[in-house]
DNA sequence: ACCTGAACACCGTTCAAGT
DNA sequence: ACCTGAACACCGTTCAAGT
């Protein structure tokens, strides 16, 4: 209820304020409440904007889950190819929002690449799926899975970064030629 | 002069203390001077830890352009597997100081992948000459580059915080085998 | 010209008091 | 039981005074 409010009050500073400006007594402000208030539901700073990344990262694997559920039974290619080409277009759809979570990641002891991070687990289980499957050929279907992901995440963060450098397009297509390469011939 | 001691100053906090204690006040204190000389060396503390960054990547670079050019003239696909597993065993060389410097990189506009990262450039030098030489078949090298900077990067970071998860040899096999496959067949 | 360190401003967190 | 907001602690930055 009051944790909502805030949360969703956390989400619009961040958004509109960017990381820097991102105060707890900005949150409350904003929420209508004291600032003593946000410590009854959040440990700390550091807390809400972790719920914020978990509340995020929700949202995207439930759009993913639907998309790749529509996939042909034993497509693992496709299945690939869809993960990384949503993760990136997801990313992209809400570039404020995931700019201040994941770029400017002042956060303790995590980097891009979470270590429980439920996101990676989705592309572990593909690529575990499709290899015992016969579809790829990899030797560890976890070390791809994690290259894969951190060239996802790192060239998404780039093209935020760059967008005149980078188009889009050019980076989907590309990260649509390597996993192609992962596929058995 | 001075301003080698406190960058000295300031890596040694950085790699003894961390990110969350490093305070401007820490980094005068070992290098015997009063806080407001920090100023005159530096524009702010975000200041030094780029020139930290800098220093810790030229020292990567330096190496890493020596074993390159002890390799065969025409040998791409070797030089792309080198330049992958300098970077990788160079970062996990010092892994408290980039550790600090890129995991939790509290910098504003910086992600992992810098928006004027020569390192980045140097991957897509290779990347660009290879294909012309027919070496490599992608259609953007420069993207491709982006998405296996990212990787090895973010693969590394990954690595870092979970050891136990994912030996360090057989990340560096996997991206081997991930370069094998940009080579033109 | 370079250095000092007290003072200022800001912000995360706490807690005694209120309803 | 939940909320308040003044107070505290900490730290980045500045600047008048010193050598």
């Amino acid at each position: 209820v009051r944790r909502g409010d805030l949360l969703d009050a956390a989400e619009s500073v961040l958004v509109e304020r960017g990381m820097t400006a991102f105060t707890v007594d900005e949150v409350t402000v904003r929420a209508n409440v004291a600032k003593g208030t946000f410590y009854l539901y959040f440990q700390s700073k550091e807390d809400v904007l972790a719920a914020l990344r978990d509340r995020f990262l929700d949202g995207l694997m439930a759009t993913q889950r639907a998309e790749l559920a529509a996939l042909p039974e034993g497509d693992w290619l496709g299945r690939l190819e869809l993960w990384m080409e949503t993760s990136i277009r997801g990313y992209l759809a809400q570039i404020p929002l995931h700019d201040a979570l994941f770029m400017h990641a002042n956060v303790e002891g995590r980097g891009a690449v979470h270590p429980a991070n439920p996101h990676l687990d989705s592309l572990v289980e593909i690529l575990q799926a499709g290899s015992a499957a016969g579809a790829f050929t990899v030797d560890s279907p976890t070390a791809a899975a994690v290259l894969l992901y951190a060239a996802m995440h790192g060239a998404t963060d780039y093209v935020i970064d760059n967008p005149d450098a980078m188009p889009v397009d050019e980076l989907v297509a590309e990260s649509r030629l390597l996993c192609r390469r992962l596929a058995s011939r």
